[in-house]
DNA sequence: AATGAATGAGAATTCATTCAT
DNA sequence: TATGAATGAATTCTCATTCAT
């Protein structure tokens, strides 16, 4: 029984690994739902046994994904023991890694989702503000201990700084950037760096 | 014949402010060519008699709004006078008052285009990263001049600067955050200030 | 064994109501197989086990009520006790009262099976007209008997007097007309008196 | 410009004559959009220029058909020259004689809308009422005029009337009863005789 | 007897684009 | 320049049925 369950389990997985790769590959609207059946080697309709619909596929991808990186977040703003910037550095360091280790998951994850303004965007916003918003309660916890100044809105940071890293990752995604793990790394400290040091000559 | 040709432009022009609208109301893809030539009070088959397909409207709506962006920042990298911060700022401004005045234009450039990744992003993609590349060029000359920190690559302080209002305007575009004048305003002199002066207290 | 079988004719028995019960609530054509299980609290593949297909299902519940139906035409027809006006109301009657305790019933045998004349009607034709020989043949037994006049076919009669009843019971069905106790006495009484009496003053 | 229009409403009219032919020859529900185009010789996307979707067309061809009848009803109701005898033979004959010149249209009318209860029959309850309150009012009329009996009331006799005529037609489209103009003839007279002579013996 | 995962055929609908007028 | 009728490719989703356990 916890055989079957879990050979239940792994083909559904497959269909979810599956659609990672011909989504990243030909892009959500580009791919048919037999491509994504064809791709885990199961039947057509196997996809709508575990999913109710195509889109029901991509969110899930998206939330599995976006969930980690919300944990990573909430993690880092409640730890005592680190300054704002090795907060900020631990959450890019996340979603860079997250790249590293999957670059397909995160190229799903922001092509198809998050930058899709009309659509999925759309859908998960409260999902993804929560990202946005925990990087601005780093901020504003900073902010009130002194650390960082308190005349920049956090939310307003907190935009900002995810913007950066999601125009550096869709610059990686699309090949108009290296990066390696070297270029990775040195996209947290650049980040990091610019947001809080600044770019102003001392 | 220059007042037939003037008319012939009229529609033209009458089609492309249809398409920005119907384009900004129900995005790219949930309209039909049919919607911009209602929208536009013309016939249908007028849309493929000015333009080759559905596709070349919106490239030009685009490349219409992104050509003037680029001039600006050309204008304000090549300008001796600005700092650049206030380089920066010109450059910010625009884009802000931009969204300002047309609100339309800008979403569907920064949603149906820029955020594409897959589609007109990818195609528009060199238009995309003159934006990109002039504000880095805005960097790189003021540490040339010893007026900004030379270990940030320039192209690197580029994609942040962009990714960071683009991300702004997207909150603005979804309601997100308020974008009255003052707004935006505020929006430029924080933004410039995050990135020049870092946001480390003093 | 025969506690496993009455047990094993239980399931049968409640597959068969709960399909009543979702066909005359969606339909035939928009119940799933899945429904009538659900319905039923069994198990998917459990109504294959007991059925051939969802089809089989329903010709049981439609050829169990009419096969009661022929019944009393039958005995009705074969009563020498009664005259022809007595037959016909017995046989109205019957199908009106059982329209009273089981409209669920009614309605699936009517809406799903008599009136879809190209599928489940076509397929029980024979039985179907079964029910209509035996009204025409009460007709013709009380036109030997001089009871009833000679110079309509009883076939005819038979089809206009079911044709009459099956349209007042679609009414009932679909509420446009009420169908209270005391309304289908009067139902029986109007139509036998129609039929028998004609509506020509005298 | 008259031509034009015409030709197109030849177009639309082809496919409204080759739908009637499809569904009168496979059904509704067992014929594709696509049968029906290519019986008309049309693309298949120009029934969807003409038409909403494939309900649309078999709703046209149901509302053209009963309206006709409406008429007659109507017309027959208002005639003061005429007995309710000679009323519901009129009646009975467009209904008979539509059949005869053109049993596809009355066979799709009948199999696929008046009997369809769950669909289009639903969807078209209070078109199809008009015709059974037309007979009623026929037979209230010759009621308030002494020429039937009163304590039959006409709605129900409306009913009984229509059921009577629907089930003789099924009977025909089926080729359970032979259908020649003699045949048609006669359902009239042996319809009109029952309902209003009865079929007691004198 | 009982379960429910797995299969895959089938059909409606949309809409960009073409083209005759 | 202007019209809009005509074309047809492309893809999702449903659900009856099978079958391994």
């Amino acid at each position: 029984m916890a055989t079957r369950s879990a050979a239940n389990l792994e083909k559904r997985r497959a269909i979810l690994d599956a659609a990672i790769r011909v989504f990243a590959e030909r892009g959500f609207n580009h791919c048919r739902v037999s491509d994504i059946a064809d791709e885990a080697g199961v039947a057509y309709g196997l996809v709508y046994h575990y999913f109710k619909n195509k889109d029901a596929v991509l969110d899930e991808v998206f939330l599995e994904r976006w969930g980690l990186m919300l944990e990573v977040i909430e993690q880092a703003q409640a730890d005592p023991e680190l300054t704002a910037r090795e907060k900020l550095a631990k959450v890019a360091t996340f979603i860079v890694e997250s790249y590293g280790h999957r670059p397909d998951v995160m190229q799903v994850v922001i092509v198809e989702v998050t930058r899709q303004a009309n659509t999925f965007g759309r859908r998960h916003w409260a999902t993804i503000q929560r990202g946005h918003d925990g990087i601005a309660q780093i901020v504003a916890d900073a902010q009130a201990r002194g650390e960082l100044r308190p005349d920049i809105p956090p939310s307003f940071a907190g935009i900002v700084f995810y913007g950066g890293i999601e125009q550096i990752l869709t610059s990686w995604i699309f090949g108009l950037m290296p990066a390696e793990p070297d270029d990775r790394r040195r996209a947290v400290e650049h980040l990091v760096e610019t947001l809080c040091g600044g770019l102003d000559a001392r």
